[in-house]
DNA sequence: ACATTAACCTGTTGGC
DNA sequence: TGCCAACAGGTTAATG
């Protein structure tokens, strides 16, 4: 599905939507626009304008427009970003890999015939006109140790369940978190601010270790967890079968011998 | 203030 | 072969 990773290759693939005329609009799915968003005021924020830059915050995709406007896209679980006919994820988890236009939810024209679509089976994505950016912590590939420590690292809270919160830190979601907790070797169910100092640093190395192998290799879906992250799987690394447990709301894979409970 | 839970969406899968 | 329940997870609202 798409997590952070995700989201900076649709990033990626949005900068070649910049500086081109807006022509026209299509959103027809009410249920798609977020908050007070209407069709009408997408338009009128839109139209006749250029994007002038591609910025993301975790999960959320930010075109600013070069009236002052900002567009916010979110994606879901199974939504994507076609740019000119061309998707730049070939494969997502857990969606389906038929390609449909009918799922096309939100799409921009732009004066030059080309256009911009966003398109999920699912319809968990959004499009919101100037999304509350300050409702995310601070981006999972910029994060600092000390960042994590004071913002990620505190209270009773399950540390997997705060490591998916998206207002301490934003773009982890659940592939990225079970396979970074299952190389560091910590219990998801630990309490997140029960980690001592050896830890909390293992736990910042793995993270960015993980966000950088998965943007090079091709999304969240290649992680060396991923491929036992079903019901009897066994561990990759000893070989004992993972535990399969609901953690923060999520499906969580981890093996009982080398991520074991509070140590 | 913080933590937990359920609901939303729908294509795919697997059991009968 | 067809039917149907279960499942996937990012986000948010509701509840404790």
């Amino acid at each position: 599905m798409p997590e952070g990773v995700e989201i900076e290759y649709y990033r990626r693939s949005s900068e070649a939507a910049l500086g081109r005329e807006i022509a026209s609009i299509e959103a027809d799915d009410a249920w798609f626009l977020k908050g007070d968003t209407t069709a009408e005021a997408l338009v009128d924020a839109l139209e006749g304008e250029q994007f002038s830059e591609a910025r993301r915050i975790g999960k959320l995709l930010i075109l600013d427009v070069s009236n002052g406007a900002r567009l916010g896209l979110r994606f879901g679980m199974t939504g994507r970003l076609i740019v000119d006919d061309s998707a730049s994820i070939e494969y997502l988890e857990y969606s389906s890999q038929r390609n449909d236009p009918a799922w096309d939810r939100f799409v921009v024209h732009f004066a030059d015939g080309g256009d911009m679509r966003l398109r999920d089976p699912r319809r968990l994505g959004g499009v919101a006109l100037d999304p509350d950016e300050s409702a995310l912590g601070v981006d999972a590939f910029v994060i600092t140790p000390s960042q994590l420590r004071d913002r990620v690292l505190v209270g009773t809270v399950a540390l997997k369940a705060r490591l998916l919160d998206q207002a301490r830190v934003a773009g982890i979601g659940n592939l990225i978190a079970d396979e970074t907790l299952w190389r560091a070797g910590l219990d998801p169910a630990r309490q997140a601010g029960s980690l001592d100092k050896g830890e909390s640093e293992k736990l910042v190395r793995h993270l960015r270790k993980v966000l950088a192998e998965f943007l090079e290799n091709g999304g969240s879906h290649t992680g060396r967890l991923q491929e036992s992250r079903h019901r009897g799987g066994q561990c990759p690394k000893d070989g004992v079968e993972l535990l399969r447990r609901e953690i923060g709301g999520r499906t969580t894979f981890s093996c009982p011998r080398h991520q074991p409970p509070s140590r």
